[in-house]
DNA sequence: ATAATAGTGTCTCTCAGACACTATCGA
DNA sequence: TCGATAGTGTCTGAGAGACACTATTAT
């Protein structure tokens, strides 16, 4: 396998000349939560390497198209799946030179957590497989959704980053539901109430809704990015 | 100023035949904490582009000499400050087609955390500088510093992370007041005491030292990376 | 009225900060 | 013995879980 791929500028500047930079993609892990269980979004791949194996969605960095690599992910997500403006954040950045047969690379993953009513006009070849039933994927690709998993667990404990899972408006008790699918642990939901509320991340929307008492529902407010508490 | 450094293999291999790949490097936030302050390590670049000016040190990722990118980050702390066996952790990895006037580059950013005793042999252009009264820098050095601040607090506030900033065996007045300075905040020592051996990731080293009654000597035990409780 | 779910009041227990107290060294 | 610093015991108040209670809707 030739790692001879990408020739460095003949300019001045550096990188030296003939210096070898790795192959760059992104990767994007795309997880919901549905049924009650959480689910990420996996295709198959079209292309070699791996071809016709389950893969997360993931692209070459363009510099042509991307202003940055966020922009890239964001293409991913609206090229591969069909999805726009979904919460995005970068995980990590991965690399080896033995990682991907194509070569020495590096692969910057984000995730994206996204309500299961907005997944609708989703390619066909892709589809959400529950998390605690995936099987092997290409890559190191089952490597990362166990990381992204951590990560996600991590910040719900101290944020109300599992809103990301509801639509825009939501009630506290399809908040606590969410929560306790993600921690994987039972919490009273008068704690849980009290202790979200406490946040100060949630605004009411002044709209009710619900089978028996309405409940309120309520929106993540504009500062719900300064994480502090535990909750 | 051309964008055209580097043009893709013209294999069959994705990526495709004259995709351009970005240029990759990878920077380094050496911190440590001197005189009650923090302090970040900074070197006077020598090449272009930002030509002595101050900046992080950072390094082209070299996929001959490099297995992966954290490699590259102990090159550049090994060639460019002469250090080597310190704590290092990814933070993020920063994008753009103007960040660099060499071109779209992607930053792989680490940050290194030193104790004061450890410095000692480092490059004669090598020096650090108080986090408090740092100078503008090359690049986007300033934000990265401060995006690298910003996870030490956090890290620190739930985790024995402010231990590397200390040698091997340490009190737990030492790391007590390492903590205060990292997090700019007082903490009653006792409480301090009982939080931090609560998450055992400290054991006894059976050594004392003191000017008073000699203070146990600890140092992390093996599981210390398991980051669980708040301090 | 009753079922269903939202939301509150409040008890109790744990654990945090506060700080007085004891312990162990050098001089 | 005294100064210095390490380390403990314990009081008190805030906040957690637990859970009984009240509120508001549909049928």
């Amino acid at each position: 396998m030739s790692l001879d791929f990408f020739i460095g500028s003949t300019t001045g500047a550096t990188p030296k000349k003939h210096m070898k930079m790795p192959i760059v993609t992104v990767d994007v892990v795309l997880v919901t939560v549905d049924n009650d269980k959480i689910s990420i979004g996996i295709l198959e791949r079209e292309k070699e390497p791996f071809k016709n194996q389950l893969a997360l969605p993931g692209m070459f960095v363009n510099i042509e198209k991307d202003k940055n690599i966020e922009d890239t992910a964001k293409r991913i997500l609206n090229e591969k799946i069909g999805i726009n403006n979904v919460f995005l954040e970068q995980l990590e950045t991965i690399s080896g030179e033995i990682r991907d047969p194509r070569g020495w690379s590096i692969s910057v993953v984000y995730y994206a957590l996204i309500s299961k009513n907005d997944i609708n006009n989703i390619k066909d070849n892709f589809k959400f497989i529950p998390y605690k039933s995936m099987p092997m994927l290409a890559f190191d690709h089952n490597n990362i959704i166990e990381k992204t998993i951590n990560r996600i667990r991590s910040k719900t404990s101290y944020s109300t980053l599992a809103a990301h899972f509801l639509p825009e408006k939501f009630t506290i008790a399809e908040l606590h539901n969410v929560y306790q699918i993600i921690m994987n642990e039972k919490l009273d939901a008068q704690s849980f109430r009290r202790k979200v509320l406490a946040l100060n991340f949630l605004k009411e929307s002044g709209i009710r809704r619900g089978n028996g008492r309405p409940a309120q529902l309520y929106q993540l407010s504009h500062n719900y990015k300064t994480f502090t508490k535990t909750l």
